[in-house]
DNA sequence: GTTAGCACTCACTCCTGTTGAGTGCTAAAC
DNA sequence: GTTTAGCACTCAACAGGAGTGAGTGCTAAC
C-alpha cells in the first residue's frame, strides 16, 4: 500500500511526534540521519501521505500530525516491543520483584508499577474469580429477616452478600442447607455454582428442607458475581503532565470518566486474551478521542482471568508500553500460580 | 474586637467575595444596601482590618481578599446554617430519600448526594465498625499454611483477613479453638476483641490447644481493624469548577492527594465528633492550602461512628456546606439505626 | 524523479498604548 | 474628630501592530 519511502518517513513523522508533541514539518524529517532525500522531496511525500488520511495538519503552514488511521498503521506494521535497553529489564525486574509478593495487595502494587513505568495512567482488573473453586458456603443469620452468605475459595478470596430470608425460614432448616451445600458443591467452580444449584442440589434438597424454591433463588442471587468493583485506576493525574492535555475542559471530562470507571468495566472484558490496541476515535469515548488504551489479559493455568491496560495519549510510546504490559503480565501470571497453587511461600 | 461597623464590612466583603471570586473594593462594597457610608470610609476601615491581619491584597491597587484569619472569624462569628430557601430543604429530602434506603451502598450514595447538593468534592468515612458486636468468627484454612479469618458483625458486616498459620497445627485443633471463641466472644464489641481474647480466654485456651501462644498473635492479627480502605471520596473533579483552581500544577498537587487518600485519614477522625472546619493554611497539607474542610460525624446508638465531609475552597458556601452537612448526618444516623436495630424494612 | 529557490501563510512573541478598577492621601464639610 | 469628596497614582488586563520563524506549495532547473 505505502511505499518503502512513504513507510520511513511515516515512521519518522510519527516517532517525531511522540516525543515532541509539536506537529512536525518536512525540514525536521529531512535531518534525520536515516533520511537522504531534500525537505522538499519529503514535502511532496508528506502532502500524499495527508490525501492518504495518514497525516492531519492543524491549520496551512503547520507541519503535520499523524491521524488515527496513520498511528494504526504505525502499531500495526512498524513497532516492535521495545525495551530501549536491557538496564530497563532489570530496573523492571527489580521493582517487581520488590512490590509484588503479597497476594491481598497484588493487583493495587501491580497498578503502581505500571503507572511508576510508564508515566501513564494504569487500568488493572482484579482476577475473574468465577474460574476460583470454592472452599466454604455459609449463609449466617442476622436476625429473622436478614442474613449474610459468605462463599470463600480455595484461593483464600472472601465474597461476601447480604439477602433477604422468606419469612418462616427456620435457622435450624438454614443450617440444614447449608451443611449439604457445602458437601455437594466443594471444589465446584464459581461460574458453574448457579447451575449445579439447580440441576443436581435441588432433587436433594427438595427432600430435607422446606420452601427450597425461595431459598433457592436466594442462593442464586448470593452467588452472582459482580465485575465492576474490581476495576482499579491508578495514576489518574498522570494525564495531566502531558503537554496536549493543558486545557481544563478536556481533562475535567477525563477524569469525571475515571470516577464512573463503571463505563469503562466493558473495554477491559479479560475473554478477549493478549494484546489490545484501541487509537483514537476508534473507541466510541467522546471524552477519550485524543486518547488510546493498550491492555493485554494475565492468566491463572493457563487461562486469562484478568486484564491490565495503559491509557495514555495517542500519541503514547506504544513500543515500550507493549513491552511493559508483557512483562508485567507475564510476571503476574507466575505469580498467581505459584501463590494459588497451594505451594508454599512467604 | 472589631466594631460594629468593622464586623459589618468585614462580612460584606466576605460574603461577596464567596460569590465573586474576584478581590473586592471599596465601591463595590458602598453600593451594598445594608451599607450606608461611603467608598472613601470603607477605604479607611479596610485599610485597618488589612493591619489587624483579616484582610490580603493580591497586589496594590488591588481590591481586598479575606485571610486565612478572616475566614475564622467569619466561620465563628458571622454565619447560621443556612437553608437558603425552605425548597432546598424539601428537594435534599426527597434526593435523600430517593437513593439512600439501602443499607449496602448507604456510604456511596451518601458522598454522591453530598457533593451534588453542595457542587463540592465529598469525603466520607464508613461506620466505625469496632463499635459493632461479633456475631460470627471463623478461621477457614487454604492449605497447610494459610488461612483467612472471617468476621461477622451483629450489623452483618464483613470483614475477612488472610493470616499465616503456625507450622504444626492441625485442622482439628483449629476448629476447637473457634468453637470456643465463638461462644465466649459472642456479642463482644470488636474494639474490646484483643483484649478479650488475651485476659479472658487465653486462660481457657490454654487447656485445651496447643501452642496457644501463637495462634493467639494470630488471632490478635486477625481482629486488628483497618481504617484506610474506609475512606471514600466523590466529586473530586468539582474542584476544577472553582475560578481560583485553574492552574494545572495547582489541581494537579490536589488530585494526587486525593489519589493517595490514607494521607487524608487521620483529618476524619470519627472520635472527633460535631462540627470541624479546618481552612486554608490552618492544616499542615501544603496542597491544600487554598481548601477548606468541613466534617461533622454520624451515629450509631447515640455514639459517632463515622464522619462525612465537604472539601472545597476557602472561599466555600459555609452557610449551606454545614446545613447540608448536619441534615445528611442526621438522615444518615437514623437509617442505620432503623437499618441496624433489628427493625426490617425493605 | 529530485532538488533548490522563492513567495506566501500563519501562529507566536514582544512592544506599546489605553482602559478601568482600585488605592491612599488631603482638605473641606459635617 | 468623623466622614466624605476629590484627585493623583498604581497596576493588571486587553487590544492592536510589527516582527519573527517554522512551515507549506509551486515552479523551474538539474
Amino acid at each position: 500500500m505505502l511505499s518503502d519511502r512513504q513507510h520511513l518517513i511515516l515512521q519518522a513523522i510519527i516517532e517525531n511526534y511522540i516525543h515532541s508533541a509539536e506537529p512536525v514539518g518536512s525540514r525536521t524529517i529531512s535531518k534525520r540521519p536515516e533520511i537522504s532525500f531534500s525537505s522538499a522531496t519529503i514535502r511532496n511525500e508528506m502532502s500524499d501521505l495527508e490525501d492518504l488520511g495518514y497525516l492531519e495538519q492543524p491549520h496551512t503552514s503547520a507541519g503535520r500530525v499523524p491521524s488515527t488511521k496513520g498511528y494504526r498503521y504505525y502499531v500495526d506494521n512498524m513497532i516492535q516491543p521495545d525495551l530501549e535497553n536491557s538496564d530497563d529489564l532489570t530496573n523492571w525486574k527489580q521493582l517487581f520483584a520488590d512490590r509484588i509478593f503479597y497476594f491481598e495487595n497484588a493487583i493495587e502494587q501491580t497498578a503502581s508499577v505500571l503507572t511508576q513505568l510508564t508515566n501513564y495512567t494504569a487500568v488493572v482488573l482484579g482476577p475473574e474469580i468465577f474460574e476460583h473453586r470454592l472452599k466454604h458456603l455459609q449463609i449466617i443469620s442476622l436476625n429473622e429477616t436478614q442474613a449474610v452468605a459468605i462463599i470463600v475459595t480455595q484461593t483464600g478470596r472472601v465474597e461476601n452478600k447480604r439477602i433477604d430470608l422468606p419469612s418462616g425460614v427456620s435457622p435450624g432448616e438454614m443450617e440444614k442447607l447449608v451443611n449439604i451445600l457445602n458437601t455437594k458443591l466443594h471444589d465446584t467452580p464459581l461460574w458453574k455454582l448457579r447451575q449445579r444449584l439447580y440441576q443436581e442440589v435441588s432433587v436433594e434438597l427438595k427432600r430435607h428442607v422446606e420452601q427450597y424454591e425461595e431459598m433457592l433463588t436466594i442462593l442464586g442471587k448470593a452467588v452472582d458475581g459482580d465485575a465492576t468493583d474490581r476495576l482499579l485506576l491508578k495514576g489518574t493525574t498522570k494525564i495531566m503532565e502531558q503537554p496536549e492535555f493543558q486545557d481544563m475542559e478536556k481533562v475535567k471530562e477525563i477524569l469525571e470518566l475515571f470516577e464512573h470507571s463503571e463505563q469503562l468495566t466493558p473495554r477491559f472484558d479479560p475473554s478477549r486474551s493478549g494484546l489490545q490496541i484501541s487509537i483514537g476515535q476508534e473507541h466510541s469515548l467522546e471524552a477519550m478521542k485524543n486518547c488510546s488504551i493498550v491492555t493485554t489479559s494475565y492468566t491463572f493455568n493457563g487461562k486469562p482471568v484478568g486484564t491490565i491496560g495503559i491509557l495514555g495519549p495517542t500519541r503514547m510510546e506504544y513500543g515500550k508500553v507493549i513491552a511493559v504490559l508483557d512483562f508485567i503480565a507475564l510476571g503476574l501470571s507466575q505469580m498467581l500460580s505459584t501463590h494459588l497453587n497451594g505451594d508454599e511461600k512467604k
